[in-house]
DNA sequence: TCTATTGATACTATACTGGTCCGGTTAGGA
DNA sequence: TCCTAACCGGACCAGTATAGTATCAATAGA
């Protein structure tokens, strides 16, 4: 449908999930996406990217599972949506004005510009321990 | 690719091209398209919702054309924006919460619903008047 | 009536989303 | 050592959205 995706919205409730078995040691892929019912074979793919990214790291082999790489609170929801979505920016005209021969004076590209910056502050403001914190924080409506 | 799509872009451009020919009676959809360099076919379907809104109303027949219906003041590009990508969301799940079983202790839920508002506030903050200014005003970088 | 212009509908190519499937690799435990 | 739980990687697929195109009808001015 749009800018958050599945992709974000499953990936950051594995990552919550993660946060709140922190020293369980490696917790394995089915059991989330068991209790988070999120397709498991969904979910391992999207795995990669978080790895990737040096968010969560994986153990292979019987007892293997994956573990935060960094603290939750270092994780900005910012950052697990832009290694999801595979993009940080919701239009390409923001991201990649060259693309566009009449981006110079565009009038619409500074309101883009605009929205991209808010939704980026308001991102990168939320971490992966706030959204796991069993109270609604003041990041909520 | 996501939210803000080529309808919503095309569309604002067309709407302040109309807003800077105002007083110059009915625009046709033709010069206009030619001149933001928008395919005219396809700019002609994106004017049928506006006019649904309210937001422009049409003239048929030779020397007929488009104009804004109310000041250009008077429209946000929050409504253009919900008016041409025929939704108000970037989530399903903050619009219709009740599709989602979980929704009722999502963890994630909160931090979606505050970033919708803070997309919706900062573009029910600019007018199509605002876009259709020379200089950058202050919703700029 | 001729012609410019909107109105409405149907069609299409391409890409993205949200998956599934399957064979292979790694490593812990009996 | 062998079994098996778990990760790894790639191919594949159906459904939907995006960005158009094409065609024809209706309307109004000259």
């Amino acid at each position: 449908m749009s800018f958050i995706s599945t992709r974000s919205r499953y990936g950051l409730r594995f990552l919550i999930e993660l946060s709140k078995r922190r020293n369980e040691g490696p917790v394995d892929l089915g059991s989330i996406a068991e209790d988070q019912a999120i397709p498991e074979t969904y979910l391992a793919k999207l795995v990669v990217p978080l790895r990737n990214a040096g968010i969560i790291r994986s153990a292979r082999g019987a007892k293997g599972g994956y573990e935060l790489s960094r603290s939750p609170d270092d994780i900005t929801v910012l950052e697990v949506v832009e290694v999801l979505e595979g993009r940080s920016s919701l239009l390409e005209c923001t991201e990649r004005p060259e693309l566009c021969a009449r981006s110079a004076d565009c009038p619409t590209l500074p309101i883009w510009t605009g929205l991209e910056k808010a939704v980026h502050d308001y991102l990168k403001g939320v971490s992966v321990s706030d959204a796991a914190a069993p109270r609604a924080p003041d990041y909520a409506i």
